[in-house]
DNA sequence: AAGATCGATCGGAAATTCCTATGGGACTGA
DNA sequence: TCAGTCCCATAGGAATTTCCGATCGATCTT
């Protein structure tokens, strides 16, 4: 067909024994195998390489020129064997994690220390960007994981769920309607409920909450974060959802009062996704267990 | 064993084509054919290299890092493959000829342009020394062909006769010495013969043609050339012997008697030598038809 | 639930590579 | 000069690798 790196191989090993016997030997093979080889190479590359002397051989300047050239060859494809990963079966190297962007604000500090934890030869590539776009991201190959609000539909993915965030609705600390304390989804006022731009699944999972996912608000100036959502809030422009990984941050910065619902308290599942065909479940597995010990304590 | 051109050719025709069926029909193979040697490279390398998804393939980060060398090495592989020569059977690219001290300076004015009209793709490297220096050279590759007088003796040398050069004897304008014309052995002065270092086969010849190869001269400067060794002749310092090549540039230069031996003339016989096993043989005896045509006419 | 797609696996055929034995050229040394 | 030696090429058959067609198993589609 072509050339092949045996027949380089066999070549460098003659070229470096100058001596067809003692090449063959160097080579693990017979004299006669050698030869062939060699013969074949001169054939395929249409050039004599080698003058065949009584005593050893020299080489053509065709064949000093082809020697430098596989050389060279030889010495990259050693390197690239020499490449086999020592495979530590954990994760290392890059990892490129997705997370949707009502999740990352509160979750990526207690991820970072959790990830060096296990493993310090771990390099993290962080994406924010609504399910939708993480999922191609993820199928395509340019994300290893994606972290985001349960279920999650897409081909060839793997899920497992890190841990429940249950909704709270945050209304200004001045309001005042009085609201019932556990709340009721009757009681939102949906004219008054602020909702996040399109594409974010907070916004979806906020209208299903309220029973009016057919409705539109008419309050929608598309929000493009919680803290922003939460910022309207404060200055009591209306309410808004709230999950309770947020809590913590928001409302250190705002003037705001967090109301529970009801039991059965509303919630969503977050959950870590990966390709099936990524091979890595144990890793993920790990990975998931690792996040979901630090997510549910210390909240 | 270990790696082999055939599982980067397959390997490169699948990142291409991103799907084992495609990239089996590219390279003219089944696709379990394909399939296997992606696995056993997989497998040689310790690495999975690629993600078996549903609609075609992934390749993963150790994938793309794999393919990023394979394809340098193909790609170099590629331009080794297309080196093939076109095989001018002619003499072309450098070429490297020895050519001893005593002909050197009278030939190669001629030879240049001999050669350029053999062939204009042709680079010309000459060295000048002593036959046995020559010869070695020779054998162990570093020169292409030897021009020096015959006969020369090695291991694996093949000869061509240039031409025959023809001894006179130079003596000083000015001699007082008569000198019968032609000229017969027994009339040398052998005290008067002036001779080369030792080594020049011209030295020895000189020695033989007066019938003194036992004696030792008695003038002995060990000149390193006929220039030299002239030079002292015309200032009537001895005589020499000068063979027909040298005398219309030696001559030119110096006041001196060029003088014939009496029949059968003593001579040289000047060839060209290469290695048998460099398989050259035609172009060789072209060469050296080239070189004896322009030698003898015009000189 | 049936069909379609895709890569892996299986079993035997085809091709390549290898080994042992031998041939043939070129030098060596009696 | 003639057997002996060294060296690479060739020959023939064995061993290994590569390949193909058929089929499997998993996954997604209808």
């Amino acid at each position: 067909m072509g050339l092949t790196l045996r027949q380089m191989r066999y070549f460098a090993a003659l070229a470096k024994e100058r001596h067809f016997g003692r090449a063959a030997d160097a080579a693990h093979i017979s004299q006669p195998a050698l030869s062939a080889q060699i013969l074949d190479l001169e054939q395929t590359l249409g050039v004599r390489l080698v003058e065949r002397n009584r005593n050893g051989i020299l080489l053509t300047r065709d064949g000093e020129e082809v020697l430098q050239k596989v050389s060279l060859i030889l010495e990259q494809v050693e390197r690239l064997e020499g490449l086999r990963r020592s495979s530590s079966s954990m994760l290392d190297g890059l990892v490129r994690i997705g997370i949707i962007p009502t999740v990352a604000p509160y979750l990526v500090p207690k991820l970072v220390p959790c990830l060096r934890n296990l493993s310090a030869s771990l390099e993290l590539e962080l994406k924010e960007a609504v399910t939708d776009r993480l999922i191609v991201d993820l199928q395509e190959g340019r994300l290893d994981a994606v972290i985001a609000a349960l279920p999650v539909q897409g081909d060839g993915l793997e899920t497992v769920s890190l841990f429940t965030d249950r909704f709270f609705m945050a209304i200004a600390n001045n309001a005042e309607a009085i609201l019932m304390s556990p709340l009721t989804e009757t009681q939102v006022d949906i004219d008054r409920l602020l909702l996040l731009e399109e594409g974010h699944c907070l916004r979806e999972q906020a209208l299903s909450v309220c029973g009016t996912a057919g409705k539109r608000s008419l309050v929608n100036f598309g929000a493009t974060s919680m803290t922003t959502l939460l910022q309207m809030v404060s200055h009591d422009m209306g309410m808004t959802l709230i999950p309770e990984m947020a809590i913590p941050t928001e409302t250190a910065r705002n003037d705001i009062r967090i109301v529970p619902f009801a039991d059965p308290a509303p919630s969503r599942e977050i959950g870590l996704i990966w390709r099936r065909s990524s091979g890595r479940r144990d890793e993920m597995k790990a990975l998931a267990d690792a996040i979901s010990d630090r997510a549910t304590t210390n909240r």
